[in-house]
DNA sequence: CGCGATATTGATATAGATCAACTAATGTGG
DNA sequence: CCACATTAGTTGATCTATATCAATATCGCG
């Protein structure tokens, strides 16, 4: 089942057997695509959309400078840039960012998905907003808080995401992102990211070495970033881990 | 016509004469709300949905020294919290800035209208996701901009979203938030909001003075705020003021 | 007409950027 | 499989944008 982690978790949100074979039987068979590829860039029309299996991809936008802000980090079972069904063209870059499984959904067969089960397209309709639900929490992380917050915070919502799909083992999960990845996402340099990391670290909250987060404290890391899970509508017993 | 800004000016986003009388027709009669009044909280489970039609509202949320982060800042024509229909509960606070006139959008009458009108509900599904595009612009914003740019992207998004709904005239626009709401828009304190204007004034970009907003120089202000309207997928002619 | 909210300006403090050097991994072609 | 190149991580020194604190001015409203 390519879609098993597809809205898994989600409060009242599990689609029905039909639904998810019927959501199936639109994808295309599943691709590998290399670590570091973009897929995609701003402005280009789109007409399929990306699921993602296995691997993380991030979508981001580029500044004057040539700065990267990361908008979003996709893990395993979210619909990438299912956006782009309704927008048809992109307003950011996407790429890979470690080595992924995807498979395609052609728009032409969402919109005959969506008006054969509506309840399903309200569904596929839920799952963007819950990106938009994230990246207003991302907006309040850059607004609000100090560089060991919003690492803090985005470690904590990283860690629930992946304990939701089943990718967290021991408190710890495989992390493919840089410092200077974590830094394009949090507004801040790799070097500052560093010292951070640092500082959580020697605090016993968390710990990020060798591409593996290891969450030591989840209260106290979820309390330095202001950490309320609530947007991700996980079920109540997924909420607090 | 209640909702005649809806989607106005978005490319190949208009409503037919047909889709645009039944959306009027699931909405309750207008009605006027203060300015200044809190009308969902975090965590409300909501059963309608508010489309504005005249007045600025905003979503936020709160940090724990009781700090506000604007998420977005809503004008006339915006279904401001459409979100909850797919979602249910929300994820922030909503609030006017100024008086506004409201109509109500019951979610149980837009279940049956988008089932009898398909494309209407993908109309609707994309104007969720013109706020998720905003919120990534916003992202980017707060992560890349420094201060100045970041008022002037914010005012620059403004104005062209203004201008799309007639609410520009002369360059100029009533503009209901104080330097402090600005400041919790751009994750900045009044008082370097003060200064920020300050510097954009005397560069001849734009004046800031009695509420209302005077653009002067839109080409150095959208260069100064890295501002690329595309991302509001207005039709072409509107795109660069 | 007076009082709280908003705007303005100045002085000082600080979080994080920037610059720089070095180390440790990771990968690649011979 | 090694030698070297490249990328990622670490630490220190300095600089700067913005916060913070403080005082005054002005606006809008009851």
């Amino acid at each position: 089942m390519l879609t098993e982690n597809f809205l898994k978790g989600r409060r009242r949100r599990e689609l029905s057997a039909e639904e998810r074979q019927a959501l199936e039987s639109v994808l295309t068979p599943p691709v590998t695509l290399p670590k570091r590829r973009v897929v995609t860039v701003r402005g280009d029309v789109v007409s399929r959309s990306t699921f993602l299996i296995s691997g993380f991809m991030c979508r981001y936008m580029d500044g004057a400078d040539g700065q990267r802000q990361l908008v979003s980090v996709e893990t395993p079972g979210d619909f990438v840039d299912l956006h782009g069904y309704p927008l048809q063209r992109l307003d950011h870059d996407i790429a890979t960012i470690s080595e992924c499984q995807v498979a395609y959904a052609p728009h032409e067969k969402l919109t005959e998905l969506i008006e054969r089960f509506p309840h399903l397209g309200r569904l596929l309709w839920f799952s963007t907003l819950l990106d938009a639900a994230m990246h207003r929490e991302w907006i309040f992380r850059l607004g609000r808080l100090d560089a060991v917050g919003r690492v803090a915070h985005m470690l904590c919502e990283t860690y629930v995401r992946l304990d939701a799909v089943g990718l967290v083992e021991n408190q710890s999960f495989a992390w493919p992102l840089t410092q200077q990845d974590l830094g394009e996402a949090c507004g801040l340099t790799s070097v500052h990211v560093n010292r951070t990391l640092r500082v959580l670290r020697e605090a016993g909250m968390v710990d990020v070495a060798d591409r593996i987060v290891t969450v030591l404290d989840f209260g106290r890391l979820a309390s330095t970033g202001e950490f309320k899970p609530d947007y991700l509508y996980f079920n109540d017993e997924l909420r607090t881990p």
